[in-house]
DNA sequence: CTGTTAGCGCCTTCAT
DNA sequence: ATGAAGGCGCTAACAG
C-alpha cells in the first residue's frame, strides 16, 4: 500500500520529524540516525506525498505546461527535454490546453505548481494575468510581443525574430524577392496575428517588397484556393510558413498547382518537426533550440522564486536555420 | 490570492460545512443557503484544492499518462480526445515517460491520480502490476500480449491484431506476397518484440511465405543499410512498419535503393499521424479510433471504481485502414 | 540534536 | 438541516 512518514520513522526507530530533517536536510541530524532514515527511504520506496507537500505550500514537483495544439510536438520535445533534465526527481508534468474558455484558469489557479510554462499563442492576456497573479513561478514561451504583464515572471524569447531574418536572407540569397506569409490552419480563419516574432521578422525584411499574406486557412482545400489566388494576384516566388506542417501542406498545394520546389518556389517552415524529414523536397526550416527553452525554462523557475520584486526576467534564445532540399 | 471554502462560506454567509455539502451534492441543504453558496461559487471562481482532496482520498480529477514516446502525436492526439470528454469539469493530464528506470514508479504511487494510462510498450510488467496494486484505476493501453496481472484494472485492445489482418488482405489483393515487418528506431537496435499485435498479426497471414523482419534499427542510415541488405536477400515487395514514422523513413530508404512506391513496392505504416498525409507518395496507414480510445479508456475507470472484485473489464476496439497512395 | 504541536484545505462522522 | 471536530501526510515553529 501507501508508504507514508510514519512507515519510514517506524523501520529506522525515530521520530517522524527526524524523517522530514533528513529529507528536507534542514535541520543537523545524528549521523547513524540519519543514515537508518536513508536506509529505510531507500528500501521502503519511500516518496512524500505532493499533495501534503502541496498542502503545506511546499514544492510539489509538479510543472505545468499550457498549450494550444496538445497534438504539436513541439511542446512534446520541450517536456521531453525537460524531464532529462529533471528526471530522478520525481517531477511531474502536466498539459492543459486552453480552448478558449477561461474558466480552465480557475482550475490551475488551485493547483499549486512549482512552474507554469505558458506556450499558448491563443491564451488571453488578462489569463496569463491571472496566472502570474498566483505567484506561481511562471515563465511565458514568447511567440509574441506582450505587453509588461504585472508581477515577477519569466520570458522566453525563442529568437524567432531574428531567426525570421535570417530565413529571409537565405531566401533573398536565392533569388526570391517575393515572399509570401503563410499563417498556419485555424478554425475560425481569420487574419494573420501581426504581433507574433514570425511575422514581425518576415514584415522587417521586405525591404519594399509589398508583403503577401496568406491568412489563417480553415483546411488544405482553403489553403489550395487561397495560394492559387495569392499566386494569381503575385507570382510570390517563396513561401515562409509558420510551421512546417503549414510548409508540408503547401508542398501539397503547390505541387497541385503544377509549380515545382524549389525549381519555381522556395518553402521554408518553422520546429524542425518530424514531418520536416519526411516531405519531398525535405523541408528547410528554422529550429528553435529546444533544449535552451527546456534548461532556460527550469533556470527561470528557480530564479523567479528568489527575486520577488516584480521584475521580469528574460532569456534571448538563438535558432537554428537547417537547410534541406526546399530552397 | 488563493480562494479556499472559507471565503465562501462567508460570502454565502454559511458555514464551510454546508458548502462542502453543496458541492458534493451528498446532504440536503436548504434551497436558500444552496443558492447562495453556489452564487459565492462562482463569483469567486472558487475549485476545491485538488491536494486537500486528494490527501482525503477523494477524486483528485488528476489523470495520468506513462507513455514511451512523448514526441509521438498518437499520445498527444489521445489526451486531446480526453480533454474534449471532460472539458469544463477542471480535470488535468499528465504526462510520465517511463525511461527504464522503475524509480518514476515510486513517484508515481505516491500521487493520487483518479485513473492512470499505461501507453508504453517498454514499461516493465512489475511496474505495471506494481501501479495496478495501488489501487487507482488502471488501463493498459494494449499493444502487446500481456499475462494476466493481479487485481482489478482495465485493458483497451486497440483492434491493432484485425487491423493487421487487414493490412495484409489488402497487400495480398495488390499482388504482393513477400511482405517484410519494419520496426521502430530504438536506441538498443534490439529485435522485434514478438508479443506486440502488429507483429502477431503480421506472422498470423504469413500464409507459408517466410517472415521478413527489419530488426529496430538505431537510426535512418542503420535502416537503410538493414533494408538493402534484407531486399537482397529476400527481395520483398511490400513493407508493413510499426508506425508512420518508420514508414516515413523506409519510404525515404527506398528511394536512394532506387526502388518505387507503390510501383515496385507497397508501404504501409500505423497510426494515421500528420506525416502520414505529406510523405511522397502518402502513406496508407492503419488508424487507431483514438477518440473511441479516449472514451473506453474513461468509461473504464468509472467501471473499475465501480467493480472491485478482481476482474479484468476489457473493451475492443476497431481500426480503419486509410488506403492512400503507398500501396 | 530531537520531539511536540499546530495547522495547510478539505471531507466526514457525530452530535445537535 | 447544520455545526463541531478529527484527521489525511506533511512542515515548521516552538520547546526541550
Amino acid at each position: 500500500m501507501r508508504v507514508t512518514r510514519r512507515d519510514v520513522a517506524r523501520a529506522a526507530g525515530v521520530s517522524e520529524t527526524v524523517v522530514s530533517y533528513v529529507l528536507n536536510a534542514n535541520r543537523y541530524v545524528d549521523k547513524d540516525k540519519k543514515e537508518r532514515v536513508l536506509k529505510a527511504v531507500k528500501e521502503l520506496g519511500y516518496v512524500p506525498s505532493p499533495a501534503a507537500r502541496a498542502l503545506k505550500g511546499k514544492d510539489a514537483h509538479h510543472i505545468l505546461f499550457i498549450v494550444d495544439d496538445i497534438v504539436s510536438e513541439y511542446f512534446g520535445s520541450i517536456i521531453a527535454e525537460m524531464e532529462r533534465l529533471v528526471v530522478g526527481k520525481g517531477f511531474l508534468f502536466s498539459l492543459a490546453s486552453d480552448r478558449g474558455d477561461s474558466s480552465f484558469v480557475d482550475t490551475v489557479c488551485n493547483w499549486s505548481f512549482d512552474g507554469i510554462i505558458i506556450g499558448s499563442a491563443t491564451i488571453s492576456l488578462n489569463d496569463i494575468q491571472r496566472i502570474i497573479g498566483t505567484g506561481m513561478p511562471t515563465v511565458i514561451l514568447s511567440m509574441n510581443e506582450y505587453p509588461r504583464f504585472h508581477g515577477t515572471y519569466g520570458l522566453v524569447l525563442t529568437g524567432l525574430r531574428n531567426g525570421t531574418h535570417e530565413v529571409m536572407a537565405c531566401l533573398r540569397r536565392r533569388g526570391r524577392r517575393r515572399i509570401a506569409f503563410v499563417d498556419s490552419f485555424n478554425a475560425a480563419g481569420r487574419p494573420v496575428d501581426r504581433s507574433g516574432y514570425r511575422f514581425i521578422g518576415y514584415s522587417e525584411c521586405l525591404e519594399g517588397a509589398g508583403e503577401i499574406v496568406i491568412d489563417a486557412c480553415v483546411g488544405s482545400a482553403d489553403l489550395r484556393r487561397k495560394l492559387a489566388q495569392a499566386y494569381e494576384a503575385s507570382r510570390f516566388d517563396a513561401l515562409f510558413c509558420r510551421t512546417d506542417r503549414m510548409a508540408a501542406e503547401s508542398l501539397l498545394a503547390l505541387d497541385a498547382m503544377g509549380l515545382r520546389v524549389p525549381g519555381d518556389i522556395s518553402v521554408v517552415g518553422v520546429n524542425n518537426s518530424r514531418i520536416a524529414m519526411y516531405t519531398k523536397p525535405r523541408l528547410t526550416t528554422l529550429a528553435i533550440r529546444k533544449a535552451d527553452v527546456a534548461s532556460a525554462t527550469l533556470e527561470l523557475f528557480s530564479g523567479i522564486k528568489r527575486y520577488a520584486g516584480g521584475e521580469v526576467l528574460t532569456v534571448q534564445l538563438e535558432t537554428d536555420l537547417i537547410e534541406r532540399e526546399s530552397v
